[in-house]
DNA sequence: CTTGACTCTGACATCGACGTCAAGGTTTAG
DNA sequence: CTAAACCTTGACGTCGATGTCAGAGTCAAG
């Protein structure tokens, strides 16, 4: 598919899809003439983007723990073609990720304690 | 105390304690020659501004939550219903984002341990 | 071939949370 | 009194994630 149709199937406008190519979080193969040629993948990576975006991750942080999110497959991406060390490290950043927004989310507990009811 | 006190003590600059108070995040008397004044109570004000800012809220929201909020030895306690709701989504966000993360994680887990031991 | 929908690459605009600097008034120490 | 240190209000700069617009190329249909 094109970029005007991932674009209306993720909600994600195609300015922000082609930031995001140039930030290096997306990818995209191209036709001779240029246009951008996306697959059905793209659609979950485009909203992985988007999740880690509305949690307050930059494109800098995301382009660091991206790299290694994949599918259920368990296949590695191509952005992973190393080792078992660039593995370990990438994990290294996820850990560090989650335990940004993990204090992030205790703030906000501390917040809401004894107003919450239910979770 | 005056501004440059304030700012040493919170270890927030100038700057951004005017723009807290432009933004109506914090209050100040004015000595007749336009000069700041605050009191001792303004300092764990200015820190609950940071706090908040941190878990990634924007002034805009802040300036709604703050009336709500109870001081109690850096123990954060909103006092208004409506606004549980909003810090709720926001939670919930983080939430997401953790769950992605946590995914990758288990992923990538997965993907060493045919290889080498995970940590 | 022409039209209209679609896409491309710049490049400037915006917004939030400040940094920084300018030009000037105030306070305090000596 | 004077100088240093402190303060004031603008106003412009920055950075990140877009919006928006311009000028031009591409593609499918008639």
């Amino acid at each position: 598919m094109r970029i005007g149709e991932l674009a209306r199937r993720t909600g994600v406008s195609e300015r922000a899809l082609r930031y995001y190519e140039q930030q290096g979080l997306l990818t995209s193969e191209r036709r001779p003439s240029g246009y951008r040629l996306y697959r059905e993948e793209h659609v979950p990576a485009v909203r992985r983007i988007r999740v880690l975006l509305a949690a307050g991750l930059s494109t800098a942080q995301i382009v660091e723990v991206l790299p290694c999110v994949v599918d259920d497959e368990g296949l590695l991406t191509p952005g992973c073609p190393e080792l078992v060390d660039g593995l370990v490290r990438h994990r290294h950043r996820i850990d560090e990720a989650i335990g940004e927004l993990e204090a992030t989310r205790a703030t906000l507990d501390t917040m809401l304690a004894g107003r919450r009811r239910a979770d």
